[in-house]
Parts: C-alpha cells; structure tokens; sequence
DNA sequence: CGAATTTGACCAGCGC
DNA sequence: GCGCTGGTCAAATTCG
C-alpha cells in the first residue's frame, strides 16, 4: 500500500525516468516488441484466439513503417493500444494492409454506440443478472476487450472514470498480480484488468471490457496526475483536451499510438459531452495512412470523438512529403 | 462512517 | 472426472 502511494506521490512530484510518455526509439528493441505482444497475445493466447498475426506482424520494423504514416518522425509508443476482442468477435488487422479484415459478429454488429443508451443498459443488466446465477451451459456474453500497454508505474491509471477494485489475481507465466476493477457507475457494467508485463514491469497493460453508459466524471485526482507536459506530443498529438480531464491538464493515462481508432470502444466516444476519449487528454495519434482526408474528415465529423483524438494535422494533411 | 481495498473462497470453462 | 486457471464474490480490513 504505502508503495503504491509512494510510487503514485513520486510520480506526482518528481517524474520518473518514465515520466516522459514516450519512449525514445532505441528503448523498443525488436525483443521488447515481442516480449510486449507476446503477453498481449497471452490474454486471448491460452483461448486459441491470439492475435498472433497481428502481433506478430508488428516488428520493429513495423514501427519504423507506423511511424512513416505520421508526418513527423512521432517517438516510439510508449504504449500499444489495440483492439483486443474475443476470437469470435476478432478484429484482425494487419499493419502492412490497406484493408481491415474483420469477422466480428459482436464488436462490429452489436455497436452499442448505435443503440439507444437504454437498451444498452437493459444489456448491461441482463449481463448483471446473468452474472448472479451462473447456470452452467450459459455461456456469459463477452463485450468486446480492448488492451491497452501504457509504460507506467502506476498499475491503475485515472482514464476519468472511477473504478473499484473487487479482485485480484496470481496470474500465470506472470511475477505480477492482475487486479480487476468495475466502474463505480451503479448502471455501467464496465470491467477493466489490469497486469503488468512479467518481462518488462514498467508496462502496464490495461484491459477494458464493456462500454461505459455514463458520461465520464470529473474527479479532480491530484494523486496520481502525471505533469502535463505529458501531454505534449510535438504539439501536434496533445490535443486531446478531454472534458474529462479538466481540459487536458495532468495526463497520467497515455495514448501516443492507436492503431485503428476505429476500434476505439465506445465508451471512447461516449455520447455525451465527454470527449471521445476518457482519457484524460490523451495523447493520441493515429495509425491510419489508408483513409484520405476526406474519409478522416467524415469520419470525424461523424464521431466527433475523432476531432478529438485526431490531431488537426492529421484530418487536415495525412501526409507530407 | 461510508467508501474503497484486500484477500480467501468459490465457480465456470477448458484441456487432458 | 479431475486439475488448472481466470474471473467474481463477499467478508474483513483499511482509508479518508
């Protein structure tokens, strides 16, 4: 406990080698990539599922290429967010294609963010009530997952929604416990794990299920903020001023890379006043070169989260050169 | 004192 | 069926 507190105090007050969000290139070798995806695939790994070609198409060298999709030569992630689903509703892309193969049935067809917010909480509490009696043969529907690595040594990062940690668990091939935590939201069914890498205990990997049916608190949380300074992505990824976050001030949950922003769940994009993105003013930059302006343009105009998280540049001018 | 966290127990799914 | 593992519950404990 008071480790943590010391930790979460050392990172408010000093920062930590980390502190900056972004690695420089040479801190992702090719082995830490791999130790990264690796675990990342253990998460679905053990069901088969495994987003092996994704990750494993994400070499070093796949960074050099997602980096060429932004304009400027953008540091190294410090975090890899992708879209982490249950097999049968996998979402596979692949860095090196133009085209996003999907088989979700789920993810893709069960858009909450295309239901009326009530039926989504009629979902939500159907889940809950399934959850209760636990018949066997009745196998609990799985909201699609998204895994986040963020480099941090906090274990659980203020995204702006408040959380309660109801387990914790030993988990397996893993020195690092995994916590899980629920949003405290009494209608919002939003589940979040959260482990460290057992190679590289600096990354935390974040696991996010369910999408959130409130809009994103405003807890003032000096405890664990992260300088704002953080949030400076060569001025161009900072934009995330989150109405969460009190205007993108004190990121302590950092988003340098998205692949697909696509997949973003939809609690990113909440239909509120809350900004796509929960997390407080994320840093955000995208890896997409596969849609025009045009299409990013759209795309945000139809989201309006991605004005957010899309850097202006980004809608405006892909590409340059 | 209420809220949050900790932690051991329990349950379900899966592979053998 | 059994054992392993992940996920959840809930009582006890701690914190603010």
């Amino acid at each position: 406990m008071d480790n943590k507190k010391d930790i979460q105090n050392s990172m408010a007050h000093t920062k930590e080698s980390s502190s900056s969000p972004f690695f420089s290139s040479d801190q992702i070798s090719p082995s830490f990539n791999n130790s990264i995806f690796d675990m990342a695939c253990e998460e679905q790994g053990d069901k088969g599922g495994c987003f092996g070609g994704f990750w494993d198409n994400l070499s070093a060298q796949d960074y050099s290429s997602i980096f060429d999709l932004l304009q400027q030569p953008p540091p190294p992630p410090s975090l890899v967010v992708s879209g982490v689903t249950e097999p049968s509703d996998m979402v596979v892309y692949t860095p090196n294609s133009t085209s996003i193969s999907s088989s979700s049935t789920e993810a893709a067809n069960d858009d909450p963010e295309t239901k009326p917010a009530e039926e989504v909480e009629q979902e939500q509490e159907k889940t809950k009530k399934q959850l209760k009696p636990k018949k066997k043969n009745q196998k609990r529907p799985r909201e699609p997952r998204y895994a986040f690595m963020t480099k941090s040594e906090i274990d659980h990062l203020d995204d702006g929604y408040r959380w309660r940690k109801y387990g914790q668990k030993a988990v397996k091939n893993s020195p690092f416990p995994r916590s899980y935590y629920r949003c405290t939201s009494a209608t919002c069914g939003v589940k979040k794990r959260v482990e460290r890498s057992c190679e590289d205990q600096s990354i935390v990997v974040t696991t996010y299920e369910g999408t959130h049916t409130h809009i994103c608190p405003i807890i003032p949380r000096g405890s664990i903020g992260i300088l704002p300074e953080t949030t400076t992505y060569g001025g161009i990824y900072g934009g995330g001023s989150s109405q969460c976050g009190g205007g993108g001030s004190a990121s302590s949950f950092i988003i340098p890379q998205i692949h697909h922003y696509q997949q973003l769940p939809s609690y990113f994009h909440n239909s509120s006043t809350s900004s796509a993105l929960s997390f407080r003013s994320a840093n955000v930059s995208v890896q997409e070169r596969h849609f025009s302006p045009s299409t990013l343009s759209s795309l945000a105009r139809d989201d309006g989260l991605l004005q957010d998280m899309l850097p202006s540049q980004v809608l405006k001018e892909p590409k340059k050169e």
